[in-house]
DNA sequence: CCACATCATTGAACACGTTCATCTTTCCTG
DNA sequence: CAGGAAAGATGAACGTGTTCAATGATGTGG
């Protein structure tokens, strides 16, 4: 069931290729599975050996993006606050999901709609990866709260992460200017936001909304 | 090009309500263009000549549920104050979506995708009716602003609007619970929301934002 | 009342995403 | 090395949304 064979793993690969650069070329809506076959040196049938519909290219995109950006964030994470660090997750994120963004809004809306129901491992949403860049963000900041209050902060942040994105999907200002202004609007807000995230109060709303968004917390 | 002959009218009518009682017994994913045009007693091919897409049937639903909603709200719509005008609002927005639900979280993805450049004129998501009873709950309401405080104010809770529906299609909790603790904790946070929207620089940052989600205000 | 243009309607056809029975290759076992 | 099972790959076929040339109905001016 998980493991691939060396010669599967190429030609998976191979597909994969061939439907992201296709992607990049026309875009996901236009291209065809038999045109991914077609470059894949492939049949058409054997496409749906590898990948079970055309929206699992984009659940392989992201994770593929996914481990990008936590690559990017990990390695260049400065030695800051946790708002200065997170506001460099946010920069970091929308720098290695920025060529990408027309493929992405394509499928925006499979991922709001129920893709968590269907793919729910590997749902790049809830992604264990991407949540915990954040978690550490906080956790190893100077000044970090204790371990417990961390993690949750770095789930709301993660949460913060997810509107910020979408609202960058839905920008339509030239460039995105206007999502550029908000991340600057945000520079401007963190102490607030640092005030609001030690206020029990706040975090209550921040949790409620969280376990909606990303389903309940996992129990450890 | 925009009027129909009444028998036309009646046709579309047919068509249309076939198309939404389908997709209350089914879904929205499993219902057929050819079992809608079965139902209305019609060919295939005609169904194309009054909705020139599977979506333009969404289109019709988010017109219908908007009237509901103006209707709905401009009946008993309190003599208070804005904050509570505007909770009022939510919740009846909420209640007149209720129903379709389902429907509604099936299409969420094109609404977010391209929808605005696809349909512009009678975009769900810029929906002057709707956009306008917000509009009219501030600058109707005790102790109302000026009126192009009010408008701009009215253009802001509706964004917001937008967010709790796009919420509350994501909310999987049961029976959109969160939704509605969403809703108590708002209703617990409008005096803060009132102050920030006499504060100059929360109106900017709003302004940014509805720019770039609305598109930029019209000018008259 | 007849031509004729406009509107309403049809059904065949197309390309697409997806499925499936079938064939081929690879590799392990006796 | 033979043979068979498992993995890899194929292409035809299905139902879908969508398009279009052709047909039928309707009403209007001469």
């Amino acid at each position: 069931m998980s493991e691939l064979t060396p010669k599967a793993e190429e030609t998976r690969q191979r597909i994969l290729e061939a439907a992201l650069s296709l992607f990049e070329e026309q875009s996901f809506d236009t291209t065809t599975l038999r045109q991914i076959a077609a470059r894949a040196d492939v049949s058409l049938g054997l496409v749906y050996r590898y990948f079970d519909a055309k929206e699992s290219f984009v659940l392989a995109l992201y994770e593929r993006l996914s481990h990008a950006f936590e690559a990017a964030a990990r390695d260049h994470m400065p030695e800051e606050r946790w708002p200065e660090r997170f506001l460099f997750c946010l920069r970091t994120s929308l720098r290695v999901l920025g060529p990408h963004r027309d493929t992405l809004r394509s499928i925006t809306g499979m991922l709001l709609k129920d893709a968590r129901d269907l793919y729910p491992p590997e749902n790049p949403f809830s992604q264990q990866h991407v949540q915990s860049v954040f978690r550490e963000a906080v956790l190893y900041a100077r000044f970090a709260p204790d371990e417990a209050q961390a993690t949750q902060l770095g789930r709301h942040l993660y949460l913060i992460h997810l509107a910020v994105v979408l609202f960058w999907l839905v920008d339509r200002t030239p460039d995105q200017q206007a999502t550029a202004r908000l991340l600057d609007q945000m520079q401007r807000w963190m102490p607030m936001l640092a005030i609001a995230a030690t206020t029990p109060v706040f975090r209550e709303l921040a949790d409620g909304i969280a376990d909606a968004v990303l389903g309940p917390e996992p129990e450890i």
